[in-house]
DNA sequence: TCGCAGATATTCT
DNA sequence: GAATATCTGCGAG
């Protein structure tokens, strides 16, 4: 899969959070296991900013575990929580700048079979939501810091393109611990699934 | 549908 | 040493 011209190149990231958060809806994350390729068209994200977001991971300065969202866009942050969940992140801004887009959901495109058998036969709910779609993908703090721009193992690849008024702007979820400001702020964009499930099955 | 327990890495004191 | 986390699955109703 290298030099597939449809990958997303690191100039897509190293923008606003917000921007490229809204650019992804629709793209496609890819991930290779071997000789098997599972793939989702992304329907959900949510936007992270650095010192002046207090939802974001990096609000209180650069530690070790949120470093690499200061570093080269287009990198991959995974990180565990909650004792049992993984989040797979995407790394945007320059160099320098912290700055990340979550990714919350996706419809599930292909290997759903091995995607279904990850998440222990589960037919529903196999990849909307940010813990589940890492289980079903198979991603863990393995592909931290991972380089989404080279084409393997994962990356992301243009898709559907979206038209400006399919897209909802939401509040964020699961902040209750940020300030109300970033608690009420915009950062979450939604792909209502009916519209969106019409346009990529054919 | 709703409420809650779960189990540990990371960070703060 | 203690608190908290960008959530999910399960059991009760």
């Amino acid at each position: 899969m290298r030099n597939n011209p449809s990958i997303l190149q690191r100039s897509f990231y190293e923008r606003d959070a917000a921007s490229v958060a809204r650019d992804l809806l629709g793209k496609s994350l890819v991930r290779q296991i071997g000789a098997h390729q599972l793939a989702g068209a992304i329907n959900e994200v949510e936007a992270y900013y650095g010192a002046h977001d207090s939802a974001s991971h990096a609000s209180r300065g650069r530690t070790q575990r949120n470093s690499v969202m200061f570093g080269q866009a287009g990198m991959a942050y995974v990180y565990f929580v909650y004792g049992m969940h993984n989040m797979f992140n995407i790394v945007t801004e320059k160099e320098g700048v912290a700055g990340a887009v979550l990714i919350r959901s996706l419809i599930p495109q292909d290997g759903v079979d091995r995607m279904i058998a990850n998440r222990n036969g589960a037919r529903r709910d196999v990849a909307n939501g940010p813990a589940r779609l890492c289980k079903a993908l198979e991603i863990d703090r393995g592909l931290n810091k991972w380089d989404l721009t080279v084409g393997e193992r994962l990356w992301l690849e243009n898709g559907t393109t979206v038209a400006e008024q399919h897209i909802q702007a939401l509040p964020r979820i699961g902040i209750d611990y940020a300030e109300q400001k970033d608690r009420n702020a915009l950062l979450r964009f939604c792909l209502p699934a009916e519209k969106f499930k019409m346009q990529i099955s054919k």
